[in-house]
DNA sequence: CGTGTAAGGAATTCTGACACG
DNA sequence: CGTGTAAGGAATTCTGACACG
């Protein structure tokens, strides 16, 4: 069962995970006219998923959409808050690839003792570092490598 | 821009997040009619969302259909896949509380070099605690904490 | 129990045009 | 440029019934 929420973590759904236009538009609060504009200008993109007519969005873009009006109500015009986001695509990819990359497992023993294991702690690869939830606050902590 | 990063990703947009019955049936892989049925037992819920008259879908929920359909796919049946399921809820609140609780501050040099601050380290709190990746392979360190 | 299907109606999304600016 | 709206048609989702087992 560790394994498996460790595992299920991982597969995080969002690369399978494609959205309507009018749910984009709930979740960013921007409208679908917007969205459509936007799309048509080049700025985001829609899939078109195997038979399905409408148009669907991915998570990632529900992520730029966002950013994008962010940069917006801070007085920036779209082409150059389209520009800015670019940037940060990365975010996301980032996110996922340390949780891929180091949470070794995750342990949840009761609902105020949960401990994620992110393997090998590099300066003394002899421990393993692991963040333990203590009533409510996160702490790290060493413990000997298990063999 | 480094702190909006660090701000984008805490307000990963899942809390406001809906989706319809055949997003959540795509990509999940269960049946718009094993959606409603599900439903009807009690196993899922779907929310009403204001001004909205179809069925929407929350993103923990569609975390939720997808264990159950793995357990199911393991040959349990539906009843106990969802009780197994239950105890598994807290899987994606856990992440979502480490990020909130420990992620401080995410630097992005460039592609090859990021960084994940995560603030004090707690056996020597002089020190920050930081994940690092470099060539692919996130790593950790130990820098002095910045006054 | 657990899922699928056909049926008719309701809600959602589509495009292209036009408005405002 | 960037967004909204009215319009008619197309795609999606709805419920309740019935089938299979």
């Amino acid at each position: 069962m560790i394994n498996d929420e460790t595992e299920l973590i991982k597969k995080f759904p969002v690369e399978h995970l494609v959205l309507g236009i009018g749910d984009v538009a709930a979740a960013t609060g921007v409208s679908q006219s917007q969205l459509r504009y936007w799309e048509r200008k080049g700025y985001i993109q829609s899939r078109v998923v195997a038979g399905r007519k409408n148009r669907k969005f991915s998570y990632k873009t529900l992520l730029k959409v966002q950013q994008i009006k962010t940069l917006q109500d801070e007085g920036l015009t779209l082409v150059a808050a389209v520009k800015q986001s670019q940037q940060r695509d990365a975010v996301f990819d980032t996110l996922r690839s340390f949780v891929d990359g180091r949470f070794a497992q995750i342990q949840m023993d009761d609902e105020d003792h949960i401990q994620i294991n992110m393997g090998p702690f590099d300066p003394d690869p002899t421990q393993d570092l692991v963040a333990e939830r203590i009533a409510g606050k996160w702490q790290f902590k060493l413990i000997p490598t298990a063999k």
